[in-house]
DNA sequence: GGTTGATGATGATCTATGTTAGTGTTCTTG
DNA sequence: CAAGAACACTAACATAGATCATCATCAACC
């Protein structure tokens, strides 16, 4: 049951509700088609009317919309056990697109079987609508981030915020986790030119808060690294139990 | 009936959302205690832990986060109709701040009372995890709007992002309406400097865009606002029939 | 009805970050 | 294994927007 393929999903529910035995085989009893998709794929895209939810079983995600002369915003990151589509259930349009960061495992779950899962399990409905509210709550710090503070604050709260995440879901114990995302993509991410962001990652290094071996990050320096960053993990709603 | 005191909540759920008979009514007949505040107060404050949600039913209200050093950033503007803060039905501590632009009056509503009507009125309930994924698009769009767009196209799209909400529940017909916030507020909400802000809505005037009489704004062109601000509604996911 | 405090409007100056134009290194792929 | 693409890194220069300081206007209030 532990290997079930939707696994991940449960995990991740964990992270921020309690589940019952029953309500956790409700959600692995799911139907659902995977699907491996190559790195830099689009998922679902803006304007788009998806009739099924994605669950990122292995790999990374993110979420984007292009504005003007093609000037790319990275709205969010997404990690296994996320469904970073799941407003497709009550929105009929994408209003921004979905993409791989990497090779990634998805799996497509249809509305009709999700909807039939939220009637039959309250509880259920209310951890995805926690999710979903989650979900805006990283919204709103990323505008603050972007807003209001200068760009070596931005990128160490962002990697906080990743690491966090990563870490709540028990993907790693240590203080290294995987970051398969270039300085472009982070740019993007932060609202930032990727010089910029090269020369704020030299700053990060220089300091002795991280290293950067190949499409990963080893925090040297936790403590160091929040503080720069202003980081408080309340944002994140994550049950205090597992964070 | 439709000059009930919770009329518009009504209006505005009927904005994103076709509500029956029936659903109105239960909608009226929850229970709430209504307050009139003063300007500039909070509402709720981060850390809070809420037990009833408060929905705004004359006036203007505003989330906000405070940053290093007292740097304030600014969220949401919140109209009448709106609940700014639903969230906390599900997230036990709010995570940021609500607060009153000008004097403004304000339902509270047990969250007893709303978990009764959305477990009775499934449709409702719909309706407002609506609304919630519609904040969470417009958090979205305002990443990519202080991330990647320059100040003065910032700007325009917040004006148009504004009136737009504004004329989907029917409050300004012309091009008009009432904008009672300061620069510095404008400000904040777009991370930009007041002085910034200032010569920004300057150009906006002497491109014949609008005129900012007091505290209201009057969009003398729409399309060319539009343009600067590059402002599609789709974000706010409005029913066709009320945009 | 004058005083005070908030807000809007300016100008001079400074700086964080962007842009352009590369170089070198590593990964992919034929 | 060679060739090409990505990607990280660097430097010189450009600029949007921040800061600081001042003054004008207007509303609120004793």
């Amino acid at each position: 049951m532990t290997a079930h393929i939707l696994h991940p999903l449960v995990r991740k529910l964990q992270t921020v509700f309690d589940l019952s035995e029953k309500e956790k085989e409700a959600v692995l009893t799911l139907p659902f088609l995977v699907r491996e998709l190559k790195a830099g794929q689009d998922i679902v895209r803006e304007q788009d009317r998806p009739s099924q939810c994605c669950v990122i079983l292995d790999g990374f995600a993110f979420r984007y919309k292009i504005f003007d002369e093609g000037r790319r915003q990275i709205l969010s990151f997404h990690i296994p056990g996320d469904i970073p589509d799941l407003q497709s259930l009550h929105l009929e349009v994408m209003d921004h697109s979905l993409a791989t960061l990497v090779p990634t495992r998805v799996a497509f779950i249809p509305h009709h079987a999700l909807q039939a899962l939220l009637h039959a399990e309250p509880k259920i409905a209310g951890a995805f609508w926690r999710e979903a509210l989650i979900d805006a709550s990283i919204f709103r710090e990323w505008v603050g981030n972007i807003g209001r503070r200068p760009a070596l604050a931005r990128l160490a709260h962002v990697l906080c915020e990743i690491f966090t995440r990563i870490r709540a879901l028990g993907l790693s114990d240590d203080h290294s986790f995987p970051l398969p995302v270039t300085q472009e993509e982070l740019a993007d991410a932060m609202g930032l030119s990727t010089v910029h962001v090269n020369r704020m990652m030299m700053e990060l290094r220089a300091g002795g808060l991280i290293r950067t071996p190949r499409r990963a990050i080893i925090i040297e320096n936790w403590e160091g690294l929040k503080e720069v960053g202003q980081f408080d993990p309340a944002y994140l709603h994550i049950r205090r139990s597992v964070l």
